[in-house]
DNA sequence: ATTTATACTGTATATATATTCAGTATAATT
DNA sequence: AATTATACTGAATATATATACAGTATAAAT
């Protein structure tokens, strides 16, 4: 996929943002009153631009006749699958994405950010089972009984919350698994986010 | 939502097919090239009465102004969720479905019809809970191994599938639970599909 | 040094397209 | 019995739209 320059990405966007506000592609013209081009065939000569690079195919004759293609489209609408690796974060770096799938606005009740692939058994008597996709929320507001991904120092898990007090317990689903105990001179933790969710691909 | 009579459903989904062919609505032609009508002016009516019952909108004076309602986008997008109940079939009848979900064509590997909430923990150790929702693909094509749903006169249950020569076996993932053998004698033995997924909504 | 790509304005035009009007006919509603 | 909705054909037309052509100018590639 060749690279767009900046007028070609906005143009890009201006197809995309038409497309979800009204339904269908805009015509030469629109994209003229969206960017403030006074001449039409300054947005034809980016369309060819953008076809000849791929993002887009026009169908010629056509009124409106641009349709993107799956690899610009599919862009916006995807979600990444990330792996828990034991030494490792779980963050959105390209080098720790798995695979991107399609998303789905309201198949969860509340939003979250990426799936986390998991890797063992530690969490098997709540149902998470090796290689199910955890749906993560980022965010570091959790409760007790919440499912969390949690960081020490580059070690991740996945495990039950629990606080009272000072003290913190990690707790597994799986009697062969300890508990962990963080305190406040505990360095290095960090939640990453919480369950929200989860996908199993059989 | 006004019902829609059968040329209107014609027409509607005319205009979803042809949006998913091109990435744009079709015109009043293309409508007729495609359902066989000589007036643009069949296109039209069709297209107004859709408008009036609220399936679509329609921008006057725009080419190919088409824009499908939320409404009717969404329905062909959706799978259904079956409540397992103790006694009573997993059927796609109206009255057992208890709401559709947003469809997401590649989430799962293979394709499934419905979405079965699961009670009882009678699956637990293979990390199916209570209120999960297990993807079903209705066949009767299934291997030993395979997680299925079976049905025993009124009764339906979700059990590890297990056949030697003559007889099955549905085998639990809890050890609560008895394990059910089936035979050439046993009445009213269907089997109505096998998981092929899971999602659960935390 | 020459070509090619980018990034436009401005004008012109063939045609693609929505939309109105005039009919015909059947079924459903009031 | 009169109106309204459905379901079209067929013709006409104003205009929405793609697209070509003529320029100008800068930057990048060959």
């Amino acid at each position: 996929m060749k690279e767009l320059t900046i007028q070609q990405k906005k143009v890009l966007q201006c197809i995309k943002f038409y497309i979800k506000k009204t339904g269908f592609p805009p015509t030469r013209a629109d994209i003229c009153r969206e960017l403030g081009f006074k001449s039409p065939n300054a947005a034809e000569s980016h369309l060819r631009a953008l076809e000849k690079k791929g993002y887009i195919t026009i169908e010629n004759g056509a009124s409106r006749g641009i349709n993107l293609t799956e690899n610009s489209a599919e862009k916006s609408q995807t979600i990444p699958v990330i792996g828990l690796v034991a030494a490792g974060s779980p963050t959105l770096a390209d080098e720790n994405i798995e695979k991107h799938i399609p998303y789905q606005e309201s198949l969860f009740l509340s939003e979250f950010d990426y799936f986390l692939r998991v890797k063992g058994l530690s969490m098997k008597d709540a149902g998470i089972m090796e290689d199910d996709l955890v749906a993560i929320k980022k965010t570091s507001e959790v409760r007790n009984g919440d499912i969390v991904v949690a960081r020490i120092d580059d070690e991740v898990t996945l495990k039950y919350f629990q606080s009272s007090g000072d003290q913190i317990k990690l707790i597994p689903a799986n009697d062969d698994f300890e508990e962990i105990y963080i305190n406040k001179e505990t360095e290095g933790f960090f939640i990453e986010g919480k369950s929200v969710g989860l996908v199993r691909e059989n």
